[in-house]
DNA sequence: ATACATGCAAACATTTTGCTTTGGC
DNA sequence: GCCAAAGCAAAATGTTTGCATGTAT
């Protein structure tokens, strides 16, 4: 059924092994922007940061909170991704899903993501963007500023497949 | 707050404009399409269908049993568009909000979408579809299979900046 | 007649808000 | 000390399921 992709990535945990770096350089970097926008630097602060630089797929709130082990509840994790959002520091994605998952921007990282629709495993997608140019266009012609996007590409996986 | 673009087109009327014919021609291929896998023919199933051919953006469950004003529930809805969407007659979009959204399946519909963050407002995007040669190079390389995309451009609208 | 589809109601998961307390500055 | 942030609890929202009834075939 539909519920097969509740949990996106927990069936095939192979699918993490791109475990990025906790990249101290990139928080610290995401801290000092936090700051320079009046953000007060806590323990929660670091430890969501740390969780999502660490890793390698975008993340729900409620995979955040779990993440933290009582070191924080999902209202603070809200509140704190909100503002994280606001800051630019992480974007949000869709991914059909109930929940919103969050990933840290950070330079040169991948835009495009490739999810199985059985098994629910996100995959990033090693292509330059293929939007870039179009967005470009995009600002100019509609008017709208600050243009971000969301890519992503749904299907069966080779194991799925399988099955 | 994030809570403005809970309604989206809502507070823009006027991005409904482009109202698609509701197309009797696709309403009755997809019918065949669905009879053909064993669904029976049913008068929520023609509301449903007829409600999303009509609609010029993506709508919620909760949307479209609004539209069919009594003549269905959610739950009726959420099942018959959990069918559709397995008969491939719908697809189903992300789009970053709580609730998910459905679009009919057309030949040369459109594929990505321009949402204002601040008013909500989803209008489509005019372009050939960009990632389509990427998704073809995908398919080869991944394995997957069943591949399908979901692009979706998020900024602020000509409108929602004067404010 | 049989199974699929619907409606109603209830359970669930996740987000969102209110309010009090904590802790960074 | 002041005010943003965290914690706790509860409300809100939208999805999902169970079960009895209806209805297309």
């Amino acid at each position: 059924m539909a519920t097969t992709c509740q949990h996106p990535g927990h069936k095939h945990p192979e699918h993490r092994r791109r475990q990025a770096a906790p990249d101290p350089a990139a928080i610290e970097d995401a801290v000092a922007r936090l700051r320079a926008r009046g953000l007060r630097r806590t323990r929660l602060l670091d430890a969501v940061l740390c969780c999502l630089a660490a890793s390698p797929r975008p993340l729900t709130i409620g995979e955040i909170t779990t993440a933290l082990d009582g070191a924080g509840d999902p209202a603070s994790v809200y509140r704190m991704i909100e503002r994280l959002v606001q800051a630019a520091v992480v974007r949000r994605l869709g991914l059909q899903e109930r929940a919103l998952y969050y990933q840290m921007i950070l330079p040169g990282h991948h835009c495009a993501w490739l999810i199985c629709q059985h098994c629910g495993a996100i995959g990033e997608i090693d292509a330059g963007c293929p939007v870039a140019e179009l967005e470009h266009h995009l600002a100019a012609q509609s008017g709208y500023s600050d243009l971000q996007h969301e890519l992503t590409f749904y299907g069966t996986c080779p194991e799925c497949r399988k099955t």
